[in-house]
DNA sequence: AAATTAAATGTGTGCGCACACATTTTAAAA
DNA sequence: TTTTAAAATGTGTGCGCACACATTTAATTT
């Protein structure tokens, strides 16, 4: 038996005030004379006093509600991996009263978000977890938040004025640096790197655009002149895209290409394997499963992994800590950046928590 | 407020009984007749019960003791690593009553380990976490733990006969398999390819040679017949080190260097350095400090992650939810074969979770 | 049938904390 | 000074579970 962690009981008959003193000092409930306080803290100061949070959460039995906002996972594979994480959270969390409540969103309107947006306002939640992808509409959603206290957590983009309890995601900047590194690397022969931002809306192109800074400053500090970066921004559903696309294989010097999008690296590669260009490094995003078909067949040398799964269930968790352990959450966690080949990409699948 | 979870008081009133004979069944204490196993078994088989995690740690207030077994951090920054991930683990859980005692024994003394590993058995912890280095020796250490019913999880090194709570680590073959396919990336000259074992003594030869393995056979399952593999298993204290490396680089088809150990990397990069070859790829493991230096510099090119800190800490925890939370655990947790680039390692240096 | 023993079942307490509520102390008003 | 209100402090209960212990019931023995 070796010494016992203090308990508020302990810390109580040190200070010689009662328990429910101590309390009230411990979560400034205030109705506590300066003396009390005084002796308290003095304590505190001395024993560094760490709360057993199992207990706390078996004393506070409380009902939390978590709003999670995302765009509907239908419309996208890599939306339906945030999708899972947060499904893994629930099921997780379930047993100890946190509920997540599911708002979907359309990825393709801003005015779907912003009516799903409110309904989350109105629900009233404790906790929110939110993908902010359309960057004007989600400024006043903040404010509201804001407004009524209720702590959210941004997760796959950032937005510098959110103020949020924690943003979860990658640095894109340096994500770019790595897609211009993988391409990059091994290549001696001068050429044309094509930079893709293939989307259905340009919603995001400032986040799309942070990657290619990356990409593009890569190879300004390498010094490498003898690289031409080229870079488009596409719309798969645009009639002239195949076009578009095929005027770039045009080049015969184009040595790789670097896609932003999940989405866009699939349909980047389904395109080079139809046109029969297996010669063209392509380094694209996420561990999708047409992603990893063509990864397997050699079309796509490699995939940076965003985890949309993890980045959506440590989002969920996040809040737990923060509404019912009352710990604190860092303020920013960035994931690390994923590279996965054909050959360690079945390593990633196993395991969830890694 | 929505349906709480059930209670075993619930499960008792559904089945007639009191929670005293509930409680016996579910950790089958026994002296409960046959009738009444019958009535709770039903009940439970209907209602899926999930036992308050929380509740159950706070109730049965037991302090618990985990030995860790393992080579002395000062002898190597690899070990240094495990250490620091078991330390961490320590701060995490020392406030619920699990206290981590070190077993540290002599990384190139196969006595050492022997002798250690008798003190922790003589120690009667509650659990054990153990890196079993030494194959022959680590044999009869299991027998002895198995005798005694203590849990005892493996990481690092895997042994087939120890039949242990769970291993954790990483899958060996693969591995390799992952090093040769960097060590390919882009390579279109043919040539020599060096797969190198770096170590002070051959204990965990099997260990290395594992990764050999798949190193080869990703070769030959490629047909790539236009590269020559050759092996060496080098000791760093040997004084004719020197020289068997200075004769490698003589060889001037030399394309690529994989080297099987983290210590091995950085001392072949330190080599190669000096021998101003930066155009040969060097490929070797882990985000030690003197390799991230020959990263960042360019002399190594890539790096596998073996996440040693993150093995041992995952090792304590699997440990506590053994004992303390009486959670499943995973037979093994291969963790996933992390690919660490120049651009990506500082992602990967924050924090730690990842 | 009563006494003894064993088996089966039920009850009570505490883990550390949060929070509602009771009680005491102090200050302000009558 | 007594009454009333407000501020400060203390006490008690429950969260869900494990486990020790008390009680009841059944099976043996005397």
């Amino acid at each position: 038996m070796v010494d016992k962690n203090i308990r508020i009981k302990d810390i109580a008959k040190l200070a010689g005030v009662s328990v429910g003193t101590v309390d009230r000092v411990l979560h400034n409930r205030g109705r506590v004379s300066p003396e009390a306080l005084k002796k308290v803290t003095e304590v505190m100061e001395q024993i560094d006093y760490k709360p057993n949070l199992i207990a706390r959460t078996l004393g506070s039995n409380k009902n939390y509600r978590i709003a999670a906002l995302l765009p509907d996972p239908k419309q996208d594979p890599y939306w339906a991996q945030s999708n899972l994480g947060i499904t893994q959270a629930q099921t997780e969390w379930a047993q100890y009263g946190i509920q997540v409540e599911l708002f979907l969103f359309d990825l393709l309107d801003k005015s779907s978000f912003q009516k799903t947006a409110h309904q989350v306002y109105l629900a009233k939640p404790d906790g929110i977890l939110i993908a902010p992808i359309f960057y004007h509409e989600a400024l006043p959603i903040f404010e509201l938040f804001r407004e009524t206290d209720i702590p959210y957590v941004l997760f796959n983009t950032n937005i510098a004025e959110a103020a949020p309890l924690s943003f979860i995601g990658q640095n894109l900047y340096q994500s770019g640096r790595v897609g211009a590194e993988l391409l990059h690397f091994g290549q001696h022969e001068p050429g044309t790197l094509a930079v893709l931002h293939i989307d259905e809306d340009i919603h995001d192109s400032v986040h799309l655009l942070e990657k290619e800074k990356g990409f593009r400053e890569y190879f300004q500090d390498k010094g490498k002149i003898n690289f031409t970066i080229i870079d488009f921004i596409l719309n798969p559903k645009d009639p002239s895209f195949n076009n578009q696309l095929e005027q770039l294989l045009q080049d015969n010097s184009l040595r790789g290409i670097f896609v932003s999008t999940s989405k866009g690296t699939a349909v980047t590669a389904s395109f080079l394997e139809k046109q029969g260009k297996r010669d063209i490094r392509l380094v694209g995003y996420d561990i999708l499963e047409e992603n990893m078909k063509y990864l397997k067949s050699g079309i796509i040398d490699f995939l940076i992994n965003q985890n949309p799964k993890r980045q959506a269930s440590l989002g969920i968790s996040h809040l737990v800590n923060h509404l019912m352990f009352k710990k604190g959450t860092p303020g920013t966690d960035l994931f690390p950046l994923e590279v996965i080949t054909q050959q360690n990409v079945d390593s990633y699948l196993g395991s969830g928590i890694h």
